[in-house]
DNA sequence: ATGCTTGAAATTGGATGCAATCGTCCCGTA
DNA sequence: TACGGGACGATTGCATCCAATTTCAAGCAT
């Protein structure tokens, strides 16, 4: 389970720990974090909620003030966008490296992963389906060091995510749907150009609508 | 100086003063870090120098093993040319968005720079005055998770800079120079497609002179 | 000579305790 | 009422101490 009591991995179960309540909406961006708190959740003692506080707060999750205290991390809309300029540029790079690794049965996965969320009405569930479609599109590469990055960057992103999935009116929730299968279809096809270029459309066409939408982000974000 | 007696800082400045030991050469990878000798160093305890650790191992540049100690991060080929395709993809985006903000007085300096670097041909000085060169090019940009992105990329390939520009011939340092005065030349003109393509060369025949040089590469890093 | 076992030293991991800092409430003053 | 200014409580920062684990060398067996 998730309470392997080994010795030497504490810092690291409560930085999966934290980092899973911050995913699922548990902890929304600007909420306090308080050491004693999770230490006693996690039956251990600050010392290692520390550490594991400084490693999210390496990844941008977590916002560390000296002296005072630890929250969740805020975007402001400029940080925001600037997460997906970058994600458009890095990730069709990452799908080129794992498309072609994706064998048939992945592509009628991903196929499967699309319709369902074209499915569903839930926006809980449409925001984990379309994550769980978009890193599995990342699973064959091959990567260390563009995989992470990628996934902090969706991380750091997920909670605004999942406020704006609640705002899409059917038409945006319609093109996504089309670019996700068009995207499949393509690397089927073995066609990374047009795999590529989709998803940076995509991905940039999510960025401008989050830009009409300046309300879900604070000013002075921390 | 360095010790700022400031309560609540101790972990930063030491993780400031590791990331500065790793780039300057003076830990090189491979290297184990132990945290006794740093925490004397310091004069303090063990527990912020764990906490340093964590956030370096965060960002790359330390490589924890439990319950075993922590090393200056080595790169495999592999993972350094990764490194260098997200270069490629994400510097260029950074350039187009400082390069506006960059004055003639500033201009003039990287010109000063691009010179100096031209002039030298002790290495160390030509590593240190080409990131000071990059850098300064982004120094521009508005931006916070992008400029923090690519100085982190910069740091854990520094070593591995080090190492090749000792391997430069003449002509590969010529064609160095001549792509960083275009660039500058680009940016005076405010051609910032002209800049990003140059600047994207640039990283990429880094990278693919680089794949001629396994021997740097440790084929198992850790 | 090589490989395996054992045990002590070295090193890391984590709990506890205390000092330092920050927030907040309360009070006095204008 | 509005505006400082302490004092207290809550919280974080860090040093010290002990436990858990690994490492390494010496000894033993093959």
């Amino acid at each position: 389970m998730a309470s392997a009591p080994e010795h030497g991995a504490a810092a690291a179960h409560i930085a999966d720990r934290i980092r899973e309540a911050i995913i699922s909406g548990e902890y929304a961006p600007g909420t306090r974090i308080r050491q004693e708190e999770l230490a006693t959740e996690a039956g251990a003692s600050r010392v290692p909620v520390r550490e594991a506080l400084r490693m999210l707060a390496a990844e941008g999750l977590v916002t560390l003030v000296a002296n005072t205290g630890a929250w969740v991390s805020s975007l402001s809309l400029s940080e925001c966008q600037e997460i997906y300029r970058v994600r458009e540029r890095v990730e069709p790079l990452l799908l080129r490296m794992s498309a072609p690794n994706l064998d048939d049965a992945e592509l009628d996965r991903l196929d499967g992963l699309a319709a369902a969320m074209a499915a569903t009405d839930d926006p809980e569930l449409f925001l984990t389906l379309d994550r769980e479609f978009h890193l599995s599109t990342y699973g064959g590469a091959e990567t260390v060091v563009l995989s992470d990055l990628v996934h902090r960057l969706w991380n750091r992103t997920h909670s605004y995510r999942r406020v704006y999935t609640g705002l899409m009116d059917d038409r945006a929730r319609e093109t996504v749907h089309d670019e996700h299968r068009l995207m499949v279809a393509a690397m089927r096809d073995r066609d990374l150009d047009s795999a590529e270029s989709l998803l940076t459309s995509h991905i940039r066409r999510t960025r401008r609508q989050l830009a009409g939408h300046p309300e879900l982000f604070l000013a002075t974000p921390r």
